[in-house]
DNA sequence: GCGGTTTGTGGAAACGGTTCATTGAAGGCG
DNA sequence: CGCCTTCAATGAACCGTTTCCACAAACCGC
């Protein structure tokens, strides 16, 4: 004991203990082929008693590869994103890398606040999504990262991969649900058309209209809903009015609590007297009376998706063109809409 | 360009370029008191000039502080856990912190091994929970760890801070409640006692019982519902026997989709057939039809409170004796529960 | 105008690994 | 036996910061 400082241990102490150098003690912690099997179990031996752990720090810091990536994200704890993130989150961990989280608030300035973190932290490479798609500072500053980006639900930086949802052929695949049904009053809820989701479901939505000759009412369409409350007022609303819509189409993410909190309070019945589709399933949606026919995706496998897109850019390369996965959506029929 | 080998530009290339020491340069990006004017600015023109991003591996190297921080928790993608995982980040990220995330899967060897890989990280602190408030090796390694541990929802450890709700109050007013309503066959479902939720709630359980005199019947008690295929099985079970239970109450975190679906499968309604209690309030229990009684505290509050602690733990030492937050636990009374 | 203090800047030594050139020993071959 | 090659291990340089010591200039009071 003594003076007993109690430094951490670092590998020179190894190579002292060992009667070693210090290369030695780094080639036997990396495997390197050219160290005697005697002194391998020596040094071994000697960082067991020692309880020596690496530094990865230090290590970083000579090796310029961190193995750590970043994941910026609007908001974790709504579940649908949650999901993806832990899929993500696993396939970084197996392939030994280490994952940072944090949420965007889909607030430019904290996106470019995140961007400039990761940048100075070093991390090997950057999972996330953006508030707004035509912003020129933040695509700027995405596609000239120091480290290679994945985006995900986001598609118009053209130079960077990116993994999304089929957001459009869903939305139109709803649209098409319910107009089959004889609706022709169909509300739509979406968040900010700034971003690829909100964007391509308008699309699949005034599409699916389109092509049967059906025109939109433009005041049936409510974007820009990005909390459950706003999505609560604006459904409200949508149900005061004189002629209010027969379907309401809540195609944002984790949408379905305004919807059905405002039809309740109207003193509606889903299914009788307003048909709805949520634009995500959950177990909200499957667990309700009636249960709530819904949209849906593998989110596991769009985080699996977008953790091996990354890692085979860190592990190879920018020069290759960027990649571009869109996942199926698919309909979930089950009683929420009725005929008309 | 010529050579233009496009080296990452660092604080030598800086002090180059502004024709000073490299140590000025830092003691401007430290905002040191002791720099000229004249020479700040001219450093801070040249940063922006050769857009100098510091490297905040090697600055960690120097300093021995990473200003990082990592959370390992069963499962983020539950919503109960999301949404003081995110509180948590939230704070960390506004006092200068970067924030790694983990999940668990509840399996003491992950445990064991991110801890494991924290340390080697050198990251200030870390929030968790563990598997096995029993298990030596979990035990020692949380209390011997090199950086200071907060706990979330777990208390065995005496040496060890920790934030959790009071689980046991909980049940305790859970149980009453049914008891009060005169039911006397009341099924508890829980997860694994071997953690403090699940052995506080059946001590609750236990002790509301005693407390008016009634005896328990131990097959109505069911642990370790770690998933909704376990707890939809168990409950389904529970609701074949002969004497079958008059109410549920489901304790477990994320535990109510399970016997909610048991119910409707057995052809029976909720607040007629059967009563129920959901031990966590979620939009599953406010917009079910009916709505279903629940529990609640304010999970927020949970994961900025265990920031802070750490945070605190981090600046000012661990001599300070362990502190122990626990949050209050309400009932919210909901349609769900019929009196007999 | 001179000793002593204060202030601003320069330069170098750490931090804990990895890697590379170097060396010494051992082995193979004519 | 001497030369060449191969193989193991050594020791030092390096990664990009921070911090400490040294030093010179400026300032102070007497």
């Amino acid at each position: 004991m003594g003076k007993a400082t109690k430094r951490t241990v670092t590998i020179r102490d190894v190579a002292a203990a060992a009667d070693v150098a210090v290369g030695t003690v780094s080639r036997v912690l990396n495997d390197h082929h050219s160290v005697t099997k005697q002194i391998r179990e020596r040094v071994q031996k000697t960082i067991l008693t020692l309880g020596y752990q690496r530094n990865a720090i230090a290590q970083s810091m000579r090796s310029a590869r961190t193995k750590m990536v970043a994941c910026a994200i609007r908001d974790f704890d709504i579940p649908a994103f949650a999901s993806y993130v832990k899929a993500a989150e696993a396939t970084f961990r197996s392939a030994g890398y280490t994952f940072i989280l944090a949420s965007t608030a889909n607030a430019k300035d904290v996106e470019l606040s995140l961007l400039q973190t990761f940048s100075q932290r070093r991390v090997d490479g950057v999972m996330m999504t953006m508030s707004d798609e035509t912003d020129p500072d933040l695509v700027n500053a995405i596609s000239h990262a120091a480290m290679p980006i994945v985006l995900i639900d986001r598609e118009l930086v053209q130079s960077v991969d990116s993994v999304s949802a089929d957001h459009r052929a869903g939305a139109r695949q709803a649209t098409e649900y319910l107009l089959s049904l004889g609706h022709r009053r169909i509300a739509l809820l979406v968040g900010d058309p700034k971003a690829y989701p909100s964007r391509s479901r308008i699309d699949g939505y005034t599409e699916a209209h389109r092509c049967l000759g059906i025109s939109v009412d433009p005041h049936l369409i409510r974007d820009r809903l990005l909390s459950n409350e706003a999505t609560f007022r604006e459904t409200a609303a949508l149900l005061g009015r004189s002629e209010r819509p027969t379907a309401i189409y809540a195609a944002g993410v984790d949408m379905l609590s305004g919807p059905l909190r405002a039809v309740r309070t109207a003193g509606l019945v889903v299914g009788q007297d307003i048909s709805i589709i949520s634009g995500n399933d959950s177990d909200l949606a499957e667990l309700n009376t009636p249960p709530i026919t819904a949209l849906r995706w593998d989110r596991s496998e769009m985080g699996r998706h977008a953790a091996e897109m990354l890692l085979d850019r860190i592990d190879h390369g920018r020069q290759s063109p960027p990649r571009r996965i869109r996942l199926p959506v698919s309909l979930v029929v089950r009683g929420s809409c009725r005929p008309l």
